[in-house]
DNA sequence: TAGCCGTGGTC
DNA sequence: TGACCAAGGCT
C-alpha cells in the first residue's frame, strides 16, 4: 500500500556518499564553459562574478549550451558589468538577444540589471535573487549556490532526471516536484554547493542523458536505485504525453521602398508572442486562430507579389506564413508601430528567426551582405 | 494551474 | 522527417 511505501529520499543508497563521488568526477570531467571559473582559480579563493553567473543562467533557461555560448560572449564583451548593461538602450539589448528566443527574458534581463545597479549590487542569497524579474526557483538557487556558496537545492531539468533515477521515482515528474526537491536537498553538500549543482547538471548533460544514459561510466551508479534495482533508468523520469501542436496560418507582407530599398518593419507590442521585437507586417494570429492572407489583407494597397510560404515552429503551434512583397513608390500611411529600416541596418535590427525567414522568402539575399 | 512563450539540434 | 528536447518563469 502507498502508506507503507518508503519515501524516495529514504530509498536513496548512502545519500552522504553521492556528493563526494560526484565532486571527484566533476574535478576531472567538468566542461569548460565561458561563464565558469577554472577549478584551479576556485581553489585560490577566486569567486565567480555574480553578473556573469546571472547572465548565463538567464540565457540557459530552456536553451542549449551550444546556442548560448556566442550570445554570452557578445553580451559580456559589449556590456562587461551589470552597470554597463543597466545603461544600455532597450533596442540594443533586444537586437543583441534576437535569435535566442523567449524574448521576455531579454526585457526582464534589462529590468533586473537596472534594479541591481540601482541597489548597488546583486542580492547575495536565493530569496533576494528570486525577487528579480526573470529569476524563479531554479535560477535564484543556481546563482546563490554558484556565486555565493549558499547550500541550496538547485533543481533544473537535468537534476530532475538524475534525482528521479537515483531514487527511482516512478510517479510523473509533474506531480513529483516536491519529492525531487527533498531528494536533492538530502544530497546537496554544505561545502562546494555550487560545484555540486554544476556537477549534477554536467552529469545529466553528458552521462545521465534522457535517451541512452552511459550508466557504466556514471560516477554514482553504485548509489542509483534505478540502475541497481530498476526500473530501467531510460523510463525515468515519467513524462505525460504532450498535446499535439496545432497548425496556424497568417499573412506576411514585405514592403520595399523603391527610392532607397528600405524595408518596412513593425515593432510588436511589448508583451505576448515575440514581444518588443520587429519584423515585416503580419496579419493578426494567435495560437488559437489564423490570420488573414492574400492581397486584401495587405497593410496598404500596392502591387503585391506572392512569394510562397515560410514555415516556423513555435513551442505550442506551427506557423505557416504566406509571404507577399511589393515595391512601394509613394509614401503610404504606415500601420501602427511601423518604420522604414534602411537596407544596411537590417542585419542589426531586432529580428527574430521567424521574421528573418519571412523576409528571406521575399528577398533571398537580404541577410547575405 | 495549465497555457503561453523561440529556437536549433538530434535521432 | 517529425517528434522530442535544453541550465524555466510568468500569469
Amino acid at each position: 500500500m502507498a502508506s507503507f511505501q518508503r519515501q524516495p529520499a529514504e530509498r536513496l543508497v548512502k545519500p552522504s556518499a553521492i556528493a563526494p563521488a560526484l565532486l571527484d568526477w566533476y574535478d576531472r570531467h567538468a566542461r569548460t564553459l565561458p561563464w565558469r571559473v577554472a577549478s584551479s582559480d576556485l581553489a585560490k579563493g577566486i569567486r565567480p562574478d555574480p553578473y556573469r553567473v546571472w547572465l548565463s543562467e538567464i540565457m540557459l533557461q530552456q536553451t542549449t549550451v551550444a546556442a548560448v555560448k556566442g550570445y554570452f560572449e557578445k553580451f559580456v564583451t559589449t556590456w562587461p558589468t551589470v552597470g554597463d548593461l543597466a545603461a544600455a538602450t532597450d533596442d540594443s539589448v533586444m537586437a543583441a538577444w534576437a535569435g535566442l528566443g523567449y524574448y521576455s527574458r531579454a526585457r526582464n534581463l534589462l529590468a533586473a540589471a537596472r534594479q541591481v545597479n540601482e541597489a548597488g549590487g546583486f542580492p547575495a542569497d536565493a530569496a533576494g535573487l528570486k525577487a528579480l524579474p526573470g529569476v524563479g526557483d531554479y535560477t535564484s538557487a543556481a546563482i546563490a549556490a554558484i556565486a555565493f556558496d549558499e547550500p541550496v537545492a538547485v533543481v533544473d531539468g537535468n537534476v530532475e532526471r538524475v534525482a528521479s533515477r537515483l531514487a527511482a521515482i516512478e510517479v510523473p515528474v509533474k506531480t513529483a516536484k516536491k519529492q525531487i526537491q527533498t531528494v536533492v536537498s538530502c544530497i546537496t553538500p554544505a561545502v562546494r554547493p555550487g560545484d555540486f549543482a554544476q556537477a549534477m547538471m554536467d552529469l545529466g548533460a553528458t552521462i545521465c542523458t534522457p535517451k541512452r544514459p552511459a550508466c557504466a561510466l556514471c560516477p554514482v551508479n553504485a548509489y542509483c536505485v534505478a540502475f541497481k534495482e530498476g526500473p530501467d533508468p531510460t523510463t525515468l523520469p515519467v513524462k505525460l504525453p504532450r498535446k499535439a501542436r496545432p497548425a496556424r496560418l497568417a499573412g506576411a507582407y514585405v514592403a520595399e521602398r523603391s527610392s532607397d530599398g528600405a524595408i518596412m518593419l513593425v515593432r510588436r507590442p511589448a508583451s505576448g508572442l515575440l514581444g518588443g521585437m520587429a519584423g515585416p507586417y503580419l496579419t493578426d494570429f494567435s495560437s488559437r486562430h489564423d490570420g488573414a492572407t492574400g492581397e486584401d489583407a495587405a497593410p496598404f494597397a500596392g502591387d503585391w507579389i506572392d512569394c510562397g510560404t515560410a514555415e516556423h515552429g513555435f513551442t505550442h503551434f506551427q506557423l505557416t506564413l504566406e509571404v507577399m512583397s511589393a515595391r512601394i513608390d509613394g509614401e503610404p500611411a504606415l500601420p501602427d508601430g511601423a518604420f522604414w529600416c534602411p537596407r544596411d541596418e537590417l542585419i542589426h535590427a531586432a529580428l527574430p528567426t521567424v521574421m528573418k525567414k519571412a523576409i528571406a522568402a521575399a528577398i533571398p539575399n537580404a541577410f547575405h551582405a
